[in-house]
DNA sequence: GAATTATTCGAACGAACGTTCGAATATAAA
DNA sequence: TTTATATTCGAACGTTCGTTCGAATAATTC
């Protein structure tokens, strides 16, 4: 079973590269709730203010803690970034996959994708703000590492197009694989800057649900790409 | 006749107010070459490293000129990245309104309307990059004022749409207004996502022009939109 | 050419930042 | 209770940052 990234404090030095590397090969979730707090208030933060314009005093402050205490959870202000950004995405393919395991076509495969996607963005808005807006933060190993998850991500959309695509027998007109690249990317663009726009606030309980949003985007989306 | 803000050095002290509120007053552009000179490379540095991660110091090794000979053409850093906002949203707008005086449908207007952003997208990409992502490292009344340029930008947009929509008698299931709402921020997501995937380089004198990018968001947007 | 104005500059200031270190404290193991 | 380990902390270091200031130089006006 995959699981998310196996995430320990304590004796970094060791026990970072390690982890860095045995991404997607534990069995289960280790749970330590200190670093997950750390995770989701930084993520909170830099959502917030951005990731340059909160310093580690912020964070500091905002989790009742001493400055120098934090520096035991991770090595660097950037290592947190990676953090936030490696456990979002490793949570939104794993909650992806699950959902996929039982959904037959792939019209509704193409469904399942988009209400994952932005169920789970404003269901934890702030770290995927911080995953959209702040990955070329991220510097040498850190951002290769992202932009593999990114990559691996756009490509299960791209491969969920394809059979859509060969699904109808129409001769498309444009070379197909050009097609389907920008068609990916502007789904993606619709659902990303959704970050932009969307409040959680404003939206609860109210009759903009991410329902109607997923359902419109897709909608939006299909009818364009199936019409040649 | 509308035009960019008129923009010039010197004597910032007193003349930096009027110029925020004489803002589409005056009637020919003042141009004044190294200001300009400064916007460009500043918005590619910023584009290429991120605003907080570009200092003042690189900046005047990027213009061979002094430090603190900067601080002739602006007051702060926060106001340069004020004049880059604000010179690019205007000419985008600029360029719109000139090239929507000579379209006629509303379908063809969306066309020019896609095709306009995308065009000064991609070739003022720097730039663009900076608006669309650090329009938020703003603050107080320059926050307010790029902000207000948004909301009448998307404002234009969605009258766009309100014509498309009235042009068709269908009556619609959702209510109107919020499918609007969704479906224009839907395609502000489509075309400004580019960012982070169109590379000039890579797609000049190549098959992938902004025409083919341009016109597949509109058939992919309109084919949705008006399908209910 | 003198006077005025526009532009550039070297040097420095104070503040904020990420990070480190050794000591202190809490927690668990023996 | 003693020992070992895990966690927190105050204080400081060195660096970088945006900005300022008064002087120097260039351009323009009279």
């Amino acid at each position: 079973m995959e699981t998310v990234a196996e995430i320990v404090p304590g004796k970094r030095h060791q026990g970072f590269k390690q982890m860095l590397t045995q991404d997607h090969a534990g069995e289960s979730i280790h749970y330590h709730g200190k670093l997950y707090d750390i995770l989701d208030r930084a993520a909170m933060l830099f959502a917030q203010n951005g990731y340059h314009n909160t310093s580690m005093r912020d964070l500091a402050a905002e989790l009742k803690t001493s400055l120098a205490g934090l520096y035991y959870y991770f090595e660097t202000k950037e290592e947190l970034l990676f953090l936030i950004s490696q456990y979002s995405f490793d949570s939104v393919i794993l909650s992806l996959n699950e959902k996929l395991n039982q959904a037959g076509d792939p019209v509704e495969r193409l469904n399942v994708f988009v209400h994952n996607h932005l169920q789970y963005f404003v269901t934890h808005l702030s770290a995927m703000k911080v995953l959209s807006h702040e990955s070329d933060s991220l510097s040498g190993e850190y951002f290769e590492l992202i932009n593999a998850k990114k990559k691996s991500y756009l490509q299960i959309l791209e491969n969920m197009l394809l059979d859509i695509a060969r699904a109808q027998s129409n001769q498309p007109h444009m070379r197909l694989n050009q097609k389907i690249k920008i068609s990916a990317l502007s789904l993606f663009g619709m659902m990303n800057w959704t970050y932009t726009w969307f409040n959680p606030d404003k939206h609860k309980n109210q009759s903009l649900s991410i329902q109607k949003i997923s359902d419109q985007m897709v909608n939006l989306f299909l009818h364009g790409f199936l019409k040649d």
